[in-house]
DNA sequence: TATTTTTTAGGACATATGTCCTTCCCAACA
DNA sequence: TGTTGGGAAGGACATATGTCCTAAAAAATA
């Protein structure tokens, strides 16, 4: 993790997402701009809450790890987006991982400030009010999902959201094959049976084995299967 | 449904439940007060948002039906608590159907008067904003645990939070045997299954069948198997 | 009381998924 | 060039769960 003292990305950032009016003029102050490398970790499940982050460049992997000592990805963020929300409304411990997936810009601020300087600021609330509302929606449809669906149903969905999102170098309906643990951690089974599910699709003519990758054949097809809901959006 | 034109009772519940400082002077005029019987629906998924309500007696089930028919519970809520929320700050339809599990009140706002006289207003929006956090905690805590463990552990989860709810008549380590048609709908699982996960924890001397019910015999045993969690508070 | 309907428990079988382990392949390296 | 190590795919087997159907019991009804 690397502070970078430059208030005019910073300045850019701010305006680049119309997040200025959140930040009051008490607080700009004491705005941080934090940049971390790909693995790196912003935060850990169980430790004491200090900054909210807003996340302005780059992608996060939000995970939990259970104490028999499995990993459960619960999301991927890009921006704009938040962590530490829930925690500072809350005033609890950090619930879950964070991890930086490529290079990643953070806008941080200590509670202690948010506190002082924002507590009644109605354009944070209703910030936040927005972002939580978002993500317990997303949370709310995953959960449906996850519950009423086979793994080869939530995979075929995963696909569609990963494969086709133009924002990313990988956009082409392809997914590396490294990327497979993440995805059977993200939609909660193992390697072994994602595997297993990938060689059905396989069969199926949906997606195509190749070395270092696989590739999506059938758009449509896929798309049928995952009842036309992309939940991982 | 049926009005309640009771003022004093609706000023007894913003009393009790300290959420005068919610509603503003402006919107008091606008509150009303609605009762619903055992079984009525207070929405449905899909219908048009048009109020929020604030549950200040009884108890209430909130459930999806999946485009195949299928049936999962979401959560069971009881005073005092939010339906419309989500919805009210996304502007969307209504999300899931909800149903008076008994003889419920609400206090309800239509979102035209939210929006007018209180979409500013500090406490409302701190209180939403608590609200949904929690809703969305408890959603995702949710979402891990259905990922992580089988059936049996789910289950053992849920007899604690609802065998033992001092509020409830049937506190004492029971469960009808018509209930448990709703406890596989809200773990996510098939009736078929929830008794077969029975019969076993039956026979580790964990729960015992009888006629009408089953009741809970070893506690400290179920919430072993629980992992001590209580997700379903 | 006899009959029908509903509720409840479980049998039989198929599918979904997990765990452990092995094989194969390719790249890094001695 | 041969060796080694790690990543990737999948075999074998056990467990978890779903679907469909049946049997027993209880409740409702004729």
């Amino acid at each position: 993790m690397k502070e970078l003292n430059d208030p005019d990305l910073l300045e850019h950032y701010l305006g680049a997402y119309e997040i200025e009016s959140i930040f009051n003029e008490d607080l700009r102050p004491y705005l941080a701009l934090y940049r971390y490398d790909h693995g790196e970790l912003i935060c850990s499940q169980g430790d004491p809450y200090d900054y909210l982050y807003v996340l302005v460049k780059g992608k996060l992997k939000i995970f939990t790890t259970s104490p028999e000592g499995k990993t459960l990805i619960l999301s991927f963020k890009t921006p704009l987006d938040v962590v530490g929300d829930i925690e500072y409304v809350q005033n609890t411990e950090i619930i879950n991982t964070v991890e930086a997936v490529s290079e990643v810009h953070m806008i941080a601020v200590h509670h202690r400030y948010l506190k002082k300087f924002a507590s009644d600021h109605t354009p944070l609330l209703k910030f936040l009010l927005d972002v939580i509302t978002q993500k317990f929606y997303v949370k709310s449809s995953s959960l449906s999902f996850n519950l009423l669906y086979p793994v080869e149903v939530r995979f075929a969905s995963y696909l569609l959201s990963v494969c086709f999102d133009e924002s990313d170098a990988l956009y082409s309906g392809k997914l590396s094959t490294g990327a497979l643990i993440d995805a059977a951690n993200l939609i909660g089974t193992s390697y072994r049976h994602l595997n297993r599910v990938i060689q059905h699709l396989s069969q199926e003519g949906l997606v195509e084995r190749h070395k270092g990758f696989i590739v999506v054949k059938d758009r449509n097809g896929l798309s049928k299967l995952a009842n036309h809901k992309n939940i991982y959006e």
